[in-house]
DNA sequence: TTGTAGGCGTTATCAA
DNA sequence: TTGATAACGCCTACAA
């Protein structure tokens, strides 16, 4: 490999002169700087990452943790950070942590090691590794949070405002006659398994629902789970009018219990899912949906990495919250 | 941060007798070890990934290339290869190139400066990058192609028998009676698109099937161009009775079209989708279609670039062709 | 068993 | 405008 100093002595400078004149900085005759541009070109040199890393302390490489990469929620918000950082030579190091903990303190360790410049989290569900983040924060790491919120971890963050979704589909089916109404939630422990599931909750209760326990039941955000209590469900002979299933995983499950007990929806059956896929728009009945702002997600969470990281001075903390919307398809009947 | 230095001075050792320690090589007594251990955690120490890299020229670091994250298939790639790699401890670097030849060449100069360990690659569409490929092997780069092959570079491969399993494919119609074929083919310049096409103008040749160039029409992997090329072909008075698209996409948008259109599958019009997603099992009629062996896949490629870094010397390049399958569900309609 | 010292490739400081 | 040199943190002969 070639370095600056095969360079300097190529073109009979000094490695301080070739650094400066790659690096566009002042102190460099134009001829001078010219030659030596044309040399390392010529020469194929690159600049080594990490001998520069360990100089100025900087990496240009964040982290990025996330449950599931095969989740099209997590791929299409990695995407958009993707294109942001990309815009500013970043590169992303992706980590599926499953709901592992362990694997989620394993691969901290590992990014620190690596010295990335931030590191963009969707921490595990239970939120066990708290202390972790915060220990971090406070050693100068920028972390964005984004999907689920820990408390006290004086970090940026960006989620979308699930209870406030759940709540007001909860509605839209009241609005439409609904009064027996199922869900499949996810899981109880993670931020968004709760505020999800407590905005169905408090819908239920303040709109005077009927509340049945046999309805409402964890398919932990997985789709053979939210399959399997879809058709408990379903089996019953007192049956809800409709179902909210509360990602896009769980709606796979129930749309596969669904058609293997032949239910026709939404005449029979009303659905609404969680999450946009193109699949969604495609399959008949089309399914109404809770769409989150994935792409948005990601940009705001890329963007407000970068601002924490290259104006640390100035940056200020912010805890961004976006809305999700209620698309209207096929998969919902009106039964007034 | 803590360095061995501090631990050192902290324990009162040298330097030398610390990294020994940590590394867990030999030269140290078994007590001086464990208070440097021990210390090391309770300092907090981590290594140093920078620093150590530099040293050892190693950073357990691969770069990952590839067009759409967002793809599913890729997902699921990208997810198997995270596994295999995670269990060595390495880390991903993932890069979204778009079929863009240009972010191709800026990222793998990223990725070179980063001194990653290896490559894992599905190149961009047409394949012009390909000097810059064969003059990183020949500079000792690790290179794994998937996907996605390029002549005359001289490394290990992953790809899937593309031409056989659409001709396979478009035998099953024949078999069924369908002799009227269509297809909403790929990019053609790129391998896969390639491939594809001419294992289905093999078939319809050597299967005395009709051609009609009407039917035949490229949605360039993408959901909308298949949406429209579908339209065009369905909206002819002479229609196929079946037709084929070559990735996830191009059956998306084919639905889409068919849907919109009202055309009952598979009463109406048979279809064969290619690669899988869990939707297909789930709408109706579930969907017919050609499944790569994404996970398999993405370990293979993995374990290949394991293996080429971690046994240099006796590593044999290897060029992997997995069989994809077709799994048959009710999209197609047999007329005989 | 332990320690000394050099060097990996950069960048930054300061003197020439 | 240029260059000599130190330092980033680590590993590893080699010497003690």
């Amino acid at each position: 490999m070639v370095s600056i100093k095969d360079i300097a002595k190529s073109v009979g400078v000094s490695t301080a002169t070739v650094s400066k004149a790659l690096n566009h900085k002042s102190g460099v005759s134009q001829t001078v700087r010219n030659q030596i541009i044309e040399k390392a070109k010529e020469m194929g040199y690159v600049v080594n990452g990490l001998a520069r890393g360990m100089k100025i302390s900087k990496t240009f490489t964040v982290g990025v943790l996330v449950s599931d990469i095969k989740n099209p929620f997590f791929s299409e918000v990695i995407s958009a950070m993707e294109r942001v950082l990309y815009a500013k030579k970043y590169n992303l190091m992706i980590c599926n942590v499953g709901e592992n903990p362990q694997k989620e303190v394993e691969y901290l360790e590992l990014l620190v090691s690596k010295k990335v410049d931030g590191l963009i989290v969707a921490p595990a569900a239970e939120g066990q590794n708290l202390s972790i983040y915060r220990n971090l924060v406070r050693h100068g790491m920028k972390i964005v949070l984004f999907d689920r919120l820990i408390d006290s971890v004086n970090c940026d963050s960006v989620v979308i405002d699930n209870r406030a979704s759940i709540y007001e589909v909860t509605k839209y089916l009241k609005d439409r006659g609904h009064k027996k109404i199922g869900s499949i939630y996810g899981i109880e422990k993670s931020y968004t398994g709760h505020e999800r599931l407590n905005g169905f909750k408090e819908a239920i209760e303040e709109l005077n629902l009927e509340y049945h326990k046999e309805w409402v039941r964890s398919g932990f955000f997985r789709e053979e789970d939210s399959y399997k209590q879809s058709l408990e469900i379903l089996a019953k002979s007192s049956k809800p009018t409709a179902i909210i299933a509360m990602n896009n995983f769980s709606t796979l499950g129930l749309m596969r219990a669904v058609k293997e007990l032949e239910i026709k929806v939404p005449d029979d059956l009303s659905i609404i899912g969680f999450d946009d896929a193109e699949w969604m728009k495609v399959c008949s009945p089309s399914i109404t949906t809770v769409i989150q702002p994935a792409d948005a997600i990601g940009m705001t969470a890329a963007t407000l990495l970068l601002d924490a990281i290259e104006n640390e001075n100035i940056h200020t903390i912010q805890h961004v919250v976006l809305k999700a919307k209620l698309i209207e398809r096929e998969s919902v009947k009106s039964l007034i």
